[in-house]
DNA sequence: TGGGTCATGTAATAGGTTACATGATTGC
DNA sequence: GCAATCATGTAACCTATTACATGACCCA
């Protein structure tokens, strides 16, 4: 019994627009449902397809053969019944995978520093996370958006911003709490030492550290 | 570059105890870290033979050959340098995957009881959830853990719980709205009629609807 | 005519869950 | 002797990201 999920969101996407392409739909999960569903072209476009082949969605300019220019694609009727019969089933948990909060709980293996480096990068991303979910909240009224769906938005809107500050609130807490520690104590833990494996993870260096 | 991040949980795990073996390791994950991060056997045992190999972690009674009894590891010196290495490179944000909030975010193509379902069952797994996590608090006077990493548990403790709280908040309220919704519009959304595609979602029937 | 961005698509691969197969240990 | 649970491991399968390949459109 395959989830297929992206099938939901795509759907979910062009139910409530006119036609929309494989990249505007990317788009517009990014830029509504962003903070907390993401997707890839990599699975959009071949879920386009297999919504087309099955009579769930179509292109509306049915250009022939492979082409590089812009397909619009509209939801069915029925597809719109499908993607509401999915709606009222049970919403299915999703592993929890938050490297921060790992990294947190392991934190005494390498000395408050380190801990607190990560919990203000988290504040950075919260602190800017609020910003534009406010500045959304504002926008509102120029959004174009038909009512049954605005209150929705509005309400999940609102959940990321109760949460985004929570979240801020406990960086402050937090942090003055490993201040202390680093203060009474200078860093203990000795800097990591080269180890037997490569850490195959220069990757990104965000100023983690102060 | 592979991230492998099993790798460091286990070792994680491993740096916190005596010996264990895998299972005892999964056991650990549910238990401490399970709101936030989850493995599989899958990935555990595979895990455990690849640092083995690698000298990060062994085996402590060095069983020899393919045995179905209890294999005790232990992290070894390099595998905590190692551990403490990756701690202190800049944690990776994770895809995020709600699919309550996906849900919720469509409920206007579903009518309010849709949503109002699902918010009920968040709300009951969040007030479970907070009920777990204040048990837990109580208990931490009993729990053998030395001091270094007690306190970055509490954190990630402390953060669970003011989130949970806030989470709870929020379902009232949102409940409130929509129940007036419901109220002065009897349920307007036709109820989902069979589809093209069969869903092959009759999965889990808890009890989403009031 | 060249750069940016709009746009579509596929192949390789990593990462992870699930189901299955199997056996040991413990307590009744 | 049987059930529960402790315990290890593998194979099949999916899902998703990433990197790559390709080309259209716009505008300066």
């Amino acid at each position: 019994m395959p989830s297929n999920r992206t099938d939901y969101v795509v759907l979910g996407m062009l139910s409530l627009g006119g036609g929309q392409s494989g990249y505007e739909i990317r788009k517009a999960i990014e830029q509504s449902v962003g903070s907390f569903w993401g997707e890839s072209y990599g699975q959009i476009y071949p879920s386009l397809r297999r919504l087309s082949a099955e009579g769930l969605a179509e292109r509306k300019s049915p250009a022939a053969k492979p082409s590089k220019r812009r397909q619009e694609y509209a939801i069915t009727e029925s597809g719109r019944a499908f993607f509401r019969e999915w709606l009222r089933l049970p919403f299915q948990n999703d592993p929890p995978r938050n490297e921060f909060l790992l990294k947190l709980f392991f934190g005494g293996e390498a000395g408050p520093q380190v801990s607190i480096g990560h919990i203000r990068e988290v504040q950075r991303r919260n602190r800017q996370m609020l910003d534009t979910l406010h500045e959304i909240e504002a926008d509102a009224g120029k959004n174009a958006w038909q009512e049954p769906h605005r209150r929705y938005w509005m309400l999940t809107l609102n959940l990321g911003i109760v949460l985004t500050q929570t979240a801020l609130d406990w960086c402050n807490a937090a942090l003055a709490e490993l201040e202390g520690v680093a203060n009474r104590a200078g860093d203990e833990v000795p800097a990591a030492q080269t180890s037997a494996r490569k850490t195959g993870a220069t990757e990104r260096n965000e100023g983690v550290r102060p």
